[in-house]
DNA sequence: TAAATAAACTAACAACTGTTAGTTTATTGT
DNA sequence: ACAATAAACTAACAGTTGTTAGTTTATTTA
């Protein structure tokens, strides 16, 4: 396996700090004691504060991004893609906590990637909307708002890391299946 | 009606500004160019940015209290008890979205205040757990990881905040409809 | 072993932070 | 008309912010 990089390092532990709390709140010098090293140190490796940000958060966006298309090539049903997306959101949550409550809580301060990051995240959203309006076409799903049924499933998703880290063990199957289960089978015809 | 003063004023103009970039980043300088003042004139009102944050937090945090005090003494069962806290969500996100905004983005810099909110949304939480929990002995509730449940459930309802302001007018009758076919329906044997 | 590189250091900067002190101006109640 | 109050102002503070410059030290490569 490759060791990971100072620089790697260094982001791993801002994510860290950044999620207990908020990029804003969090100072080069904080960062510099919790790597045991002088904040001058820090700038050997990365360029700024903002583009520590940017990794962390432009990484996990373009994930989802890859994820969400191979979902959309997939040959399944809606409820079979609504269940992957599931899945996906679950392994992500689970391999990189930290840098998904930056992505929930600091994506405004991006700056630069601002417009990027949004434009990735509007393409993902619209996915999410293209299957649920095609799954309620198809008799798949029952008929509820599809915007009200985006905005609760992604609620819940996008929340997990918040919720994950109290749990002692997660395995992310089991997981995945008692979400599909209270957040589709609800819906399911 | 009683009018506003300008305490009230400048707590709401905050509270909006924090909605966008979060407590830390914004500045008194900032709340004050939004108010039309300079920024040493906001201390004949307030008596530091903490305390304005707490202000805010604080009396949603309490509003939750006392609302879910009432569905726990009401004569319900656990189904009608779920519909209720829905309600509850949608009223105070509707009548506070920026406020609700700090209370979950900004929560842990509360400091002297910090204990006082933990204890009220523990307290929450806990109510809330038992409302499931009845309502799976009771057999009103399919059985699902209360815990999970709960999770879930608590997701869409701490989310509502984002996502009210991308809907024109908002009906609250019709909104905690929509949300309790989709929240409770799924779950309800 | 010499050269190159990685990674730390000290010292300092200009800008910005929340906040206080003291003062002036406008509005309100008697 | 006068006194009291509300609400703004200017000026300044001590501490913190992200970042740069220049240097030293340890490790790796030729």
């Amino acid at each position: 396996m490759p060791k990971e990089t100072r620089k790697q390092e260094i982001i791993r532990v801002a994510a860290k700090l950044f999620k207990n709390k908020g990029y804003s709140a969090v100072t080069m010098r904080d960062l510099a004691k919790a790597m045991d090293i002088k904040a001058a140190s820090l700038y050997n490796h990365i360029s700024s504060k903002q583009a520590i940000l940017q990794d962390i958060i432009i990484a996990i966006a373009e994930d989802f991004t890859t994820g969400m298309q191979q979902i959309m090539d997939s040959d399944t049903n809606s409820i079979g893609r609504l269940e992957q997306v599931i899945g996906l959101h679950v392994k992500i949550a689970t391999e990189n906590t930290d840098g998904l409550a930056a992505l929930n809580s600091d994506w405004m301060h991006l700056e630069n990637k601002l417009e990027y990051y949004l434009k990735l995240r509007n393409a993902y959203e619209s996915n999410y909307l293209k299957i649920i309006q095609k799954g309620i076409a198809q008799n798949e799903i029952k008929f509820v708002k599809p915007d009200v049924l985006m905005f609760s499933m992604l609620s819940t998703l996008r929340s997990l890391y918040l919720w994950l880290p109290k749990k002692e063990i997660v395995n992310q199957q089991e997981l995945t299946e008692s979400l599909s289960q209270i957040l589709i089978k609800g819906i399911n015809k």
